[in-house]
DNA sequence: ATCCCGAGGG
DNA sequence: CCCTCTGGAT
């Protein structure tokens, strides 16, 4: 639990960033939210919920004109066919509700583990583990909790260090400690909170303090 | 130049 | 495991 307290002393007010009104909304805004900076996804998503407010509009889209819509935040071509796709299913198999079991929200095109976890602990309220995106894993293996790349160990680690409560809210504190502080290039380790319950493995080169 | 709050496919 | 898809930020 040592880890957990002390990254919720450094980022008290960490959560999600993307603007959203109901779980449709949160599964397209993460799907484009992938490589890309939730500052442009929210431009991005105004215009688009407004002209397709849900799934079934959105099923019936054009995709040249979806993929105007969200051209800047990059992999427009596939996140577009990913959200229609995504639109289809959700209409055509699931009533037009976005499904709330993990196994489910997996098979939706373009939803990942990543997305499905963000979506079902930010939108539903039903976090079922940690969210382990390219940051979370990095600090992951850097603390000495897995050596590999695979994610589902990662988040299975994590699990078990952090309180079962509040899940998702302990991913966006990870989350912001990856990508201010816990950096791939140049980790700012004389600025992090985590100190000595960190192996640093594979840190070549800290930034000065 | 290089990396990113990924996912799908080989 | 590897590669590709894309634009934007730094």
């Amino acid at each position: 639990m040592r880890i957990a307290e002390k990254l919720a002393l450094a980022y008290p007010d960490a959560a999600c960033s993307l603007v959203f009104s109901n779980p449709f909304q949160l599964v397209i805004a993460t799907i484009l939210s992938a490589q890309c900076t939730d500052k442009r996804v929210n431009q991005v998503t105004g215009p688009l919920f407004r002209r397709w407010p849900d799934a079934e509009s959105l099923a019936a889209a054009a995709p040249r004109e979806i993929e105007r819509m969200i051209r800047s935040t990059g992999f427009y071509r596939a996140k577009a066919r990913n959200i229609r796709g995504c639109a289809e299913s959700i209409h055509a198999r699931h009533g037009g509700e976005v499904p709330d079991r993990l196994e489910d929200l997996v098979k939706l095109p373009g939803v990942g583990r990543k997305t499905a976890n963000v979506v079902l602990g930010t939108a539903m309220g039903r976090a079922e583990g940690i969210v382990v995106d390219t940051h979370v894993g990095r600090i992951s293996r850097r603390l000495g909790l897995t050596s590999t790349r695979e994610a589902v160990k990662a988040e299975r680690e994590l699990v078990a260090v952090v309180p079962k409560r509040h899940w998702i809210a302990w991913s966006h504190w990870l989350i912001e400690h990856g990508r201010a502080v816990c950096r791939a290039r140049r980790p700012d380790c004389g600025r992090c909170v985590l100190g000595r319950l960190c192996r640093k493995v594979g840190v070549e080169r800290p930034a000065a303090e």
